[in-house]
DNA sequence: AATGAAGTTAAACAGTTGTTTCAAACGGTG
DNA sequence: CACCGTTTGAAACAACTGTTTAACTTCATT
């Protein structure tokens, strides 16, 4: 009576510091993240979280289910991590891009180095399995929406819905490149300049820039001759 | 005395149609591509290219060195396949930067269903291995280059090579998107508007005036209030 | 103290992996 | 034909995979 797993579930639900469940959901999304689903083994994953190699099947049932309740857990962490941010009733449009721009920066690359539920998001994302459906309804959309409507209010509504998707798919394109081609990115530039173009703060400077000059909202990058 | 192979390496090269080692090379290409470097099996790529599993490690050695050889093989047959476009002297800028964009978009997303060749390069990009670095400077690199050079002409000398790769970053990001998470972007766009979206002329257009009004070298999108 | 469910453990299981072995077949040359 | 290095074939190897078993501990409840 107490256990109404319809399938062979893990049984309690509990988010301690030292229960096993989180500890293996944690090491889990880590070695996914950094191997993928296939080169991550259940061994290594419970050496991580210092359990029995019994506890993933135990809590879990298989590798399967575990790798989707991972993709979850880690969706759910980087959404409270990183919250969008709030905005006070009359802000002007234009800041509420440049803030948009910054804070998904900011969720994509991270402060300092990248934190694995990005890495294993950027996965699913590339590679969509089973786990995919979820993290889109439940943490991409809800963000691209966000996106369209600060869009909408920019262009004063003159836009079609289409229209506004396809540019809000531009803003993020400028920025997933970073986050998802980083490392071909730092191959392409001189090291020097490093600096200068992995800061968030002037990179959503210059992306915002880049997309409000292509609105007409401000003087563009270079003048007519 | 015929054979100076440094390593214990493949003994002779040939690119015959019916030759083993051609074979293995594009069976391999293709399950690396689907499957990953983990998850894509030995025996499964010698029973798509029908010889023994002996075979690998006679040509290759062992599967890291034929996968290494699988991405060179890739993007060697990928720059024969589409080319960057030549222009005859006096080619306005414009219309230089729109011919490249509906290239690099109809290099990477293919006229029907990419081919695998991309999706394995793509995979090096997102999660580069020893295979990167080579990659970067015979593929990648050159085609960057030109870009640059294109977005220089395009500005009259005005931007600094620092600011030409910023651009160029952005024009190249907006392709990418459609590229390595075109399934999300699938997913985000109703049914409907699939067929106007992913037609790479009319994607190429877009990016392309984008761009431009970005740089001020045509109208905005959305005219000022 | 006895009971029994919940949690944990080491050991084993069956299947698959990359790699090697060694003998047979091939194909030109003396 | 006999010789030779090159290529192919089936089988076996050792290591590792996900998963399961069954014995063991823990511990609140009776």
């Amino acid at each position: 009576m107490a256990s109404i797993s319809i399938q062979k579930a893990g049984p309690i639900v509990s988010e301690g510091q030292d229960d096993p469940r989180g500890r293996i959901l944690s090491a889990a999304g880590q070695e996914f993240a950094e191997k993928g689903f296939e080169a991550a083994t259940i061994r290594d994953i419970c050496t991580l979280a210092t359990v029995n190699v019994a506890a993933v099947n135990y809590y879990f049932g298989d590798k399967h289910r575990l790798y989707i309740e991972s993709v979850r857990h880690a969706h759910e962490e980087r959404s409270q991590q990183v919250p969008l941010p709030e905005w006070v009733e009359g802000t002007q449009p234009v800041k509420k891009l440049r803030d948009f721009v910054g804070n998904m920066l900011q969720r994509m690359l991270g402060f300092d180095h990248p934190p694995w539920q990005v890495r294993l998001m950027l996965r699913e994302i590339l590679h969509p399995t089973d786990a995919c459906r979820e993290l889109v309804e439940d943490y991409i959309r809800p963000h691209f929406t966000v996106l369209c409507s600060i869009l909408d209010e920019l262009t004063d509504g003159e836009m079609s819905p289409a229209e506004l998707r396809r540019i809000g798919l531009s803003v993020v394109g400028q920025c997933f490149l970073y986050r998802a081609a980083g490392d071909v990115v730092d191959m392409l530039i001189p090291p020097n300049e490093k600096k200068n173009l992995h800061n968030p703060v002037e990179l959503a400077d210059y992306i915002t820039s880049f997309c409000l000059a292509a609105l007409g909202k401000q003087a563009p990058l270079s003048v007519e001759v």
